[in-house]
DNA sequence: GCACAGCTACGACAATCTGTCGTACTCTCG
DNA sequence: CGAGAGTACGACAGATTGTCGTAGCTGTGC
């Protein structure tokens, strides 16, 4: 079941994060609620408290703050979903997700080609032998 | 963004019904819960009242009784579900949530072939035209 | 070495959602 | 009509989320 499914505050700070790679407290929550001055402190807080500990990211001290960055890649989190979501609903396999799309057309050529894509860029072996991406599991 | 998603006891609740077609309240409560044989009558009701909601079960009365079908096929609610991922995390596209999979290896080489065999089934434009599965829309 | 401003941790909430019951009302059949 | 099955629905407890407020900590400038 691969991990947590994020819900959407917590994912909007995980794209911030994808996005700008390290950002402080105060970062995130300038670009969350650019309006609003006052609270919400204490709400980026303890968003990025409970992302820390679901293990979706770490922090590290600088200059006497904290800065947030992502442990899980965004690459990561989406396979991640995308095989729960197959194991939850057929078995482990990704076909039949894919199948009725397919037939039902609701996804276009050119979508189509690029799965294509994909998959065939699985045929070198060559490819992505130094991934540095770091371990993938949930 | 598709559909709902469902909560476990619910999904469990669909499941009996893509496997069965139609059962009463009452076959679901027997084989959801085989032992307790007093309470749950409630439950099964309630989950059905709540599928029927969120239009995903209709229901025809039946020898004085309500039979419950599923109004969503699984095929249906798997594709929506994948769209509502891809929507969420990649702007709509499949291709993203796929390439990480490929790439970090966590996908069969049996599986590549056959999602390249959906995706090929895409080329033959004759079959489904037929497709009487009814709308798509969430 | 101190005070103040900013940062952080954390308890508290309201709103939802889920799964569960209990109960009271309504059929259907004999 | 009466009994028993079936049905609707209000009520709950437990979780999860998004929000704050506040009290405590830190670091900087004087």
């Amino acid at each position: 079941m691969s991990q947590h499914a994020l819900a959407n505050a917590e994912l909007a700070v995980m794209e911030l994060l994808w996005e700008h790679g390290r950002l402080t407290a105060r970062d995130l929550r300038e670009r969350l609620y650019p309006d609003d001055g006052k609270a919400q402190h204490g709400t980026v807080q303890r968003l990025l408290a409970r992302l820390e500990e679901k293990a979706f990211v770490e922090r590290e001290r600088e200059a006497g703050v904290w800065r947030f960055s992502p442990r899980v890649s965004k690459e990561q989190y989406a396979s991640g979903q995308l095989e729960a979501l197959a194991e939850r609903l057929s078995g482990g396999s990704l076909a039949p997700l894919l199948t009725h799309l397919v037939e039902s057309r609701r996804i276009s050529r050119e979508e189509i080609e690029r799965l294509r894509g994909v998959l065939d860029a699985s045929d070198d072996d060559s490819k992505d032998e130094l991934n540095g991406e770091g371990e993938e599991r949930a």
